[in-house]
RNA sequence: GCUGGUGUAGCUCAGUCGGUAGAGCAAUUGUUUCGUAAACAAUAGGUCGGAGGUUCAAUUCCUCUCACCAGCACCA
């Protein structure tokens, strides 16, 4: 006699067992039909679970979260199906749901073609509409193996072959095809009807670059065609933001074959770039950090010692000259480390903060490279604090406020920060990482702010917490990091005097709150879409004559604006002033100034802001008020 | 680095089933002096990513190579 309480705690009691389908029946004909799986005490099931004692349960459709990613779930497995009726000979191995779809990865003997992909997706149609019944089918483990490597799929018998003995495994069966999978699924396949193949790729079998590639299909699912076309809207959207078409759009840098992964800066990128490196540079000053430059190439002993020559050099660039080998510098804290050790430090002076915008150079992987997100030569704002063990907590907590401030200042308030823990490959003992990793968690644990841990992702010297920042099209970008360091100081043989006269080594702590200043720049792009805020406009003002007689008028506010300290420009071209409204506004310049008869009459200028249209007509004196108000604001 | 795709004028792209290429915008010149997102006309511009090969002939076919794009792997 079970009895069902409801999410809204109403009670419906049953005769005998019923499956939960049945129980959606008996509620109402619509929620029957669209129900996708059931959740009962908070686990997911099928509708076909037959229920007999008392529980909780939620009948899911595909408005819930985890109804749509059933949905998607039993949208792979109907990709799956279609791939082996088209191409029997292939394998299937997993294909889970990611963020707005699923992807399916098969091993075949030739790589599929994007036509390949158009008879997938038709197959697909052709078999949800079959509406085969998906049933769930449980074997004990030998069973299931024989099962798999009877129909060839030596992947799938490998899977289940790493589940733990005793497990019940359970199968899904959809017409003839039949797939190894946890569930729930959708009840029938003519349940999905709304999806689209989006692409291809290769991906390594268990994410491992030694293991065989497998050819990786990606789709997208939907509950109606609206969110579906949506989606694609989405993707468009982002598509225009991105930075590498803004930036050619805009003129800030370009990339050529000869300097793969290296960016040539045109004069407005790089007055960007000079208004961000100014704003840290003051972030330095008013944080007692004291700027520092060191050499870009240092003997390669030098990155013996540091440990880089064991634990980076297939990232490193190497020269020589004189029969001397140098390695062009892929960190600048080897550089810090040797001013430290200039000169005999006392316990006084810790902590002692250096700060450079350092330039480096990573022979990152030709796969790797993207825009200025990714880039073989790149520069760090990057800091050292040197610091005894009981100051690592308040200069990481110190760090951390500081981080959010600036991201702040530049328009990102969603950060997502993650603390990447002992790699395989590292320097020092394991009491030496327990004890770096404790001190992150614990600043980290009085900064009230939720953090992920990556086991294995911390550099090879020491753990790091990272700040990550999403790009256009949702890709997650590491900007700042902060990480705490007991080797180099030691290898690179770093001291100072204590308190008792006796000699130790100090804390390193390796911090970056932009990252690299090309990523960041990247991302202030695709954060903005180009609009950047005045304060970093590379031109913050044009000033357009409506006809040849303003011209001296003109060039009297030009150069009243620009003794203010503001970046302006003209246009005095025979050109219609719509003409000129349109070129300046497709620039994203902030602010456009026209100048015509009236304005000169009354000694005023037409003001027309960028997204808003006409502001109005100012005093020249006024308009500079204003514009040095906004640029007071935002920093 | 791996898998797949792409590479034609400054930009966005069309085209050639093998006979050395075209549009729009930008540029240049001329005319127009015109008030809040594109005036009109003319001109110029490309060894079709690079190197080999096949061919009477290659931008088109083949091989190699480089770069870029997506994903994977790797990482700020």
């Amino acid at each position: 006699m079970p009895i069902i309480t409801l999410p809204d705690q109403s009670k419906k009691s049953f005769d005998s067992e019923i499956t939960v389908e049945e129980v959606a029946s008996s509620i109402g004909k619509g929620l029957a039909r669209a129900a996708v799986a059931g959740r009962v005490d908070g686990q997911l099931v099928d509708l076909s679970q037959i229920i007999d004692r008392d529980v909780e349960l939620s009948i899911l459709t595909n408005k819930d979260p985890e109804g749509l990613e059933i949905m998607r779930h039993s949208t792979a497995h109907l990709l799956a199906h279609a791939v082996k009726e088209l191409f029997p000979d292939a394998q299937v191995t997993i294909g889970p749901v990611i963020e707005d779809g699923f992807y399916y990865d098969f091993s075949y003997k030739r790589p599929f073609t994007p036509e390949d992909l158009e008879a997938i997706e038709q197959k697909m149609l052709e078999i949800s509409k079959r509406s085969y019944e998906v049933r769930r089918i449980e074997m004990d483990r030998e069973q299931a193996i024989v099962f798999f490597k009877e129909q060839g799929e030596t992947y799938k018998a490998q899977i289940i072959e790493d589940i733990p003995q005793g497990e019940v495994i359970s199968l899904y069966r959809q017409g003839n095809f039949t797939d190894l999978c946890r569930g729930p699924h959708v009840p029938n396949t003519d349940k999905l009807k709304i999806f689209k193949i989006m692409k291809l790729s290769g991906a390594y079998w268990r994410g491992d670059s030694k293991n065989e590639m497998l050819q990786r299909v990606y789709g997208t699912a939907w509950t109606s065609k609206e969110e579906l076309a949506g989606y694609i809207y989405r993707i468009e959207e982002a598509e225009k933001r991105d930075h590498r078409k803004i930036g050619k759009q805009l003129g800030y840098f370009h990339f050529q074959d000869e300097a793969p992964g290296m960016v040539f800066w045109h004069p407005d990128g790089w007055k960007v770039w000079q208004e961000v490196e100014n704003y840290m540079r003051d972030v330095y000053k008013r944080n007692d950090y004291q700027e520092v430059k060191c050499p870009s190439i240092l003997d390669i002993n030098l990155w013996k010692k540091s440990g880089h020559w064991d634990n980076f050099r297939e990232n490193m660039f190497f020269t020589d000259s004189e029969n001397r080998e140098y390695a062009v510098k892929p960190m600048n804290c080897p550089g810090h480390v040797q001013i430290f050790n200039n000169k005999l430090r006392s316990y006084r002076d810790l902590p002692l903060r250096y700060g450079e915008f350092g330039s480096c150079h990573r022979d990152e992987p030709s796969g790797a490279l993207h825009g200025l997100l990714r880039v073989r030569a790149f520069t760090q704002d990057d800091g050292h604090i040197f610091c005894m063990s009981n100051q690592i907590k308040s200069e990481v907590i110190d760090f951390h406020n500081l981080a959010l401030k600036v991201y702040a200042n530049f328009g990102f308030e969603d950060i997502t920060v993650k603390l990447a823990l002992r790699p395989e490959k590292r320097l020092g003992t394991d009491e030496l990482w327990d004890s770096a990793e404790d001190a992150l968690r614990e600043a980290l644990g009085s900064c009230s702010v939720d953090w992920e841990e990556l086991p294995g992702e911390g550099a090879f010297y020491g753990p790091k917490i990272e700040y990550h920042l999403r790009d256009s099209i949702g890709r997650s970008w590491q900007c700042g990091t902060v990480q705490v360091d007991f080797m180099m100081p030691q290898r690179l043989e770093a001291q100072y005097v204590t308190e008792n006269n006796t000699r130790e080594v100090p804390v390193m702590l390796h911090r970056a709150i932009l990252g690299s200043l090309e990523r960041f720049i990247g991302i202030v792009i695709e954060n903005c879409a180009g609009a950047l805020p005045l304060w970093l406009s590379p031109v913050q003002v044009v000033v357009m004559n409506i006809s040849d007689a303003q011209q001296e008028f003109v060039q009297s506010v030009v150069s009243q604006l620009r003794n203010q300290g503001l970046r302006v420009s003209t246009d005095l071209r025979n050109e219609k002033i719509t003409y000129k409204i349109r070129e300046h506004s497709v620039k994203r310049v902030p602010y456009l100034v026209i100048v015509g008869d009236k304005e000169v009459e009354n000694n005023v200028v037409s003001v027309r802001a960028r997204g808003q249209g006409d502001a109005g007509k100012l005093s020249v004196n006024d308009f500079v008020k204003k514009l040095k108000f906004e640029i007071s604001q935002f920093k």
